[in-house]
DNA sequence: CAAAATTTAAAACAGGTGTTTGATTCTGGC
DNA sequence: GCCAGAATCAAACACCTGTTTTAAATTTTG
């Protein structure tokens, strides 16, 4: 039968997760992720027929609520009618983004940091699928907010949505290495919602810049 | 003898950083940069000791030259007696990255893939090699720009430098993928000093925001 | 209950990894 | 010309990789 999901599919997906974000994903044998989760090796072959099926999977566990959630939340938005403003937008997925994975049970630095893999880590496979699978939705974030950006120039849209993109991904995906330098050096620790009032500002100035 | 840096030493260098760069560490065996560069494969254990030794000694030949760059043109710039601005600061610093590089006939987008990939890759010892040996510059720099903005408070100065350094590493270690991106889509290709004189404001937008 | 399908298990497979060895060639100083 | 030291080479080493196989156990179903 299907209902496969008894145990050991779980199991290897949450041993694979955090291995994977621990230590990437060539740097993560099989043997490790069966031999923490309890299976043994073959299970993996058996149930997801490959390493980068599996390395799909693990994404697909995460990828898919977080962007139902913010695809509803985009909905409902949409239906109050109200003007979407840049802060908005940002502040609701990275509200989102906290929300429904916690719901999920699913750790949301965790989940950065392997957003953050899926774009630096050497794996086409996995690109290929990401884009494919949630390609729609992010066109539909980026559509809106460069809607909120009216005077700005596509091609200059772009970039500015890849930098940020690129202070999320890289900050978020090292939140704990950063965030023991400054309490080392500062005394004052950060938590991640905070973090993440900071960066709201900080994007949507540099998104919103005129150029001089 | 120790004039050894004859050829075998170079090739090899060479060989790796490219591939380093294409593939990531962990993906690029010593036998494809060996017979790439067309040396013996014991040749990398006899002359750097290790894979790890080659990792470095990798980066400590773009970092250098590049360090050495920017501590003059700081000295330079402090010479001068004129107040240092933020604009100014960034711009100092992706000009000599861009000139010191291309002088020295290195590749500034492969320069900027490998600096993403040592913040990314799961290589503790390349890490703890490039803090000790090029922190200091790193502290000045971040000191001077610190400096350029009085009334940030310093967690939010260091949180701010850390959305620009991954806005700017994220971005232009993925420059050719973006690039592609944009030019398939908007027909209107953007040239490496281009995107700089577009991170340069937005980078500047976003480190001097006054929360409100 | 028995037959069939699904899941687990241990072992082997074929190939790739970084590193070491020991012999051989090259090279510069006397 | 000779010979120590440095450099190159082919081969082997010990180990790890993802995947497959074959058999046993388990679960589901008629």
């Amino acid at each position: 039968m299907l209902m496969s999901h008894t145990d050991t599919v779980s199991r290897i997906l949450d041993a694979a997760e955090v291995l994977f974000a621990e230590r990437g994903f060539t740097e993560t044998s099989l043997r490790t992720i069966t031999s923490t989760a309890g299976v043994n090796l073959a299970a993996v072959n058996y149930h997801f027929g490959s390493k980068k099926a599996l390395i799909q999977a693990v994404f697909e566990r995460f990828l898919t609520p977080f962007t139902c959630a913010l695809e509803s939340e985009l909905d409902r938005r949409a239906a109050s009618g109200l003007p979407l403003h840049v802060e908005d937008l940002l502040g609701s997925l990275y509200r989102v983004g906290l929300g429904s994975l916690s719901e999920n049970g699913l750790d949301p630095q965790r989940f950065m940091r392997l957003l953050g893999l899926a774009y630096t880590q050497f794996q086409g496979h996995l690109r290929r699928f990401i884009v494919s699978r949630y390609g729609d939705s992010y066109r539909r974030f980026a559509g809106l907010l460069a809607g909120a950006l009216p005077g700005v120039d596509p091609v200059t849209f772009y970039w500015r949505l890849y930098f940020m993109l690129g202070a999320t991904i890289f900050t978020l995906s090292s939140f704990d290495a950063i965030e023991a330098i400054l309490r080392e050096d500062f005394g004052a620790q950060s938590s991640l919602p905070e973090t993440l009032e900071r960066l709201v500002p900080a994007a949507t100035a540099m998104l919103k810049v005129v150029a001089k």
